[in-house]
DNA sequence: GGAACGCATTGATTTACATCAATCCATCCG
DNA sequence: CGGATGGATTGATGTAAATCAATGCGTTCC
């Protein structure tokens, strides 16, 4: 736990800060169009509210910024990049429990601890608030509030078919699941189709942490899935789906 | 899925019913005396507001009564019993992805169809509520919502050590996690401390579907705690721990 | 009492995936 | 430029747990 590369948060302390009568747009910009974000929940009358608590931070790929089982003071809301959020045994066995995408929030746990370790996998931009703060701000925006148990909700499905995944499907199926999800998620509201093209920001062994796996496996799989002519594995980390319907046919378990 | 035992909710309609100036104390006892539970949280006053949402429903052993996929039309508070939570492929495969026991909600999810199956271990009792004035309940109760909050977040932390332990266990520490997470949940405020006694009222096949195991391997497993002075195995549920030490050694991974 | 059933245990064998190991190939950097 | 580095791929081998199979054992119900 003592290697971990800790992050000072590199903070530029309120990098973008609004006075009482000053331009609340500029405040966290990524924020006020993303409709998942604080601010947009909040409400731009109160953006000054925020702005007391809130620092914006950046962090570069591979920082880890939240250590499991450290103090939990601080709360996050990402604003752009991927962040991996894990778990590790003392071992060092790890399982990245999920990627937190623009929009997600980080520290809802209600213990005095993190729960997980947090991690940038490319460049990533929080806002950053303190938990003692965030307690008041429950409490004057119930509309927050409503966000976040909305959010805890739907992580909460994307947990169980995580386990569902981790616990009973093959190797194929994994990696066809999180194909798709990967897909469907870069097809949210606002990003263009992209014509199955994936751009995946995670190494392999990102992958295969997530999908309880070895990096081996997961590299094979993707050459079976690629004999297959289900996928076309680009440099980099472009992926290209081919065939959704036959990832789907894996992917449901229907060998 | 239509196969599925399918829960007519054997409803006696409001077993338990308040008038206007009614005896409140008869509402769902239970609930009164669980910190958990919504009556505790929405505070006596208004218990008979919720009386007006609320159905008492005992569902009978191995009794489905969510149905994964189905429209999410209900609420619900366990009062007393274990439910188990799943959610399962297409050729049958299962992941049992919780036990929910007294004071837990179901049904959380957002979106207007369960994520998950539930079915009653033991004999089961729940508090039914109508998601529709549910919505109504949260608007006025902030309180209540907080502790759904609450509640998510404790489920979160739960499934993301429950990834881990799929993900990166193997079956010895898998087990041993289950046990020592079962003594702690049955060590809650309240109980008797119970000498290492656990009753544990599912199936070897319940608890392979937890653990992402067979029924065989968690019975060759618990054989070999057995041989290993770890636990007793007695008659119908019962097993009795030995040694936490042991126990714990083995789940934390230090093999 | 004794089939019949569901659940649990134990043994023999198979297998999917991990592990060990050898390249390959970008990118970085002196 | 050329060695070093880190990720990815592919191959050979090992193994933990699944599968297949037999038996035991308490309950239920004619």
């Amino acid at each position: 736990m003592s290697d971990m590369p800790s992050c000072q948060f590199e903070s530029r302390p309120r990098r973008i800060v609004i006075g009482a009568g000053g331009a609340q747009a500029d405040f966290c910009t990524t924020c006020s169009v993303r409709p998942t974000s604080v601010c947009s929940v909040i409400g731009p009358d109160d953006i000054s509210r925020l702005s007391e608590a809130a620092v914006e931070t950046i962090i570069p790929p591979g920082r880890g910024f939240i250590e499991e089982g450290a103090p939990a003071t601080d709360f996050f809301n990402v604003t752009s990049g991927t962040v991996k959020l894990f778990k590790a045994l003392p071992d060092g066995r790890r399982q990245i429990t999920g990627f937190a995408s623009p929009g997600h929030f980080l520290g809802l746990a209600v213990s005095d601890s993190y729960a997980f370790g947090a991690e940038a996998v490319d460049t990533v931009r929080v806002c950053r608030f303190s938990r003692d703060k965030m307690a008041d701000l429950l409490d004057d925006f119930p509309k927050l509030e409503r966000r976040l148990l909305e959010e805890a909700s739907n992580e909460l499905v994307a947990a169980q078919n995580q386990m569902l995944l981790l616990g009973r499907k093959t190797a194929r199926e994994r990696v066809a699941s999180f194909l798709l999800d990967q897909m469907h998620a870069s097809q949210l509201p606002g990003q263009e189709g992209s014509g199955g093209r994936l751009h995946l920001p995670m190494t392999r062994g990102d992958i295969a942490d997530y999908l309880g796996l070895t990096i081996e496996t997961v590299s094979r799989t993707l050459s079976w899935m690629r004999s297959q002519g289900m996928i076309e594995v680009g440099k980099g980390y472009a992926i290209t789906i081919l065939s959704v319907p036959k990832l789907d046919v894996l992917a449901a378990g229907n060998t």
